[in-house]
DNA sequence: CTGCATCCCGTATGATACTG
DNA sequence: CAGTATCATACGGGATGCAG
């Protein structure tokens, strides 16, 4: 029992220090997962964002605000551009007559969903807090 | 391949709806682990505070506090605060002379650090963006 | 229909100083 | 040492309007 935890302590320690470089605070690492990349894509709009791009094949502007319950037009636009530029996300658009714009997950966007769906089917099952605290998100 | 692929994405579709319920954004869940859950604990500086809780076994104030190169006393209380409240992180005070209060993950925090790393590292290994823009914190 | 521009505000954050 | 209080500020994000 306790070495499985001393296991599990020297796994992670490994991985992070195979990530974060030699852990010397006074000597950070040029490059941090967390700050440079992580931290981009892990804010609750951008997860819901792509957890629906994960569920359906493509979506179109106004329907994904839709599913994002609560999101504005600005911060939608806002989060789809900085997903696309991180190479989460695809943007197609349609010259047609209304215009059409589709956005889709990448190969690199659906591998990362797959990860984040892992996290929170996670968070669903095992925090106290999620069963405890429910909530309205400002529907009407 | 593209069965594959059609596995996933049917693989996905269940894992949502468990957790989502129906996806009828008329209607959403009162519960959702995003919003409710996730979003608490996935911010930049939470996330490096737990990566080094999980590295030592504890952790007293400043020396965290070191380690999170850039984090505010106030910024750091406030989340060691939320994420106590939240079950990841436990708080003992020694009455000793100078005061010393240690922190340390909760087996619950465990868990979710061991999330936590396989996601960075992830990112680490796959995001192109994380070896293009290397960056300096603010570090002196 | 898509989605950017503008205005505006509350909160989060940072710097500094101070207390138990 | 471990924080809290205060102040100044930056940023996220909502509402509205409009352009392609």
């Amino acid at each position: 029992m306790e070495s499985t935890i001393d296991n599990q302590s020297v796994s992670r320690k490994k991985k992070m220090e195979n990530m974060f470089g030699h852990l010397d605070y006074k000597h950070p690492p040029r490059l941090c997962p967390v700050r440079d990349v992580l931290s981009q894509a892990s804010d609750q709009w951008s997860i819901l964002i792509l957890l629906w791009l994960g569920y359906y094949p493509e979506l179109r502007f106004n329907k994904l605000k839709k599913y994002v319950y609560g999101i504005s037009s600005k911060v939608l636009s806002q989060r789809l551009k900085t997903l696309q530029e991180q190479g989460y996300v695809e943007r197609e658009v349609f010259p047609e007559v209304p215009l059409r714009v589709e956005y889709r997950l990448t190969e690199f966007g659906q591998s990362y969903v797959e990860r984040l769906l892992e996290l929170t089917e996670w968070m669903h099952q095992n925090s106290p807090m999620v069963k405890a605290n429910p909530k309205d998100y400002g529907l009407k």
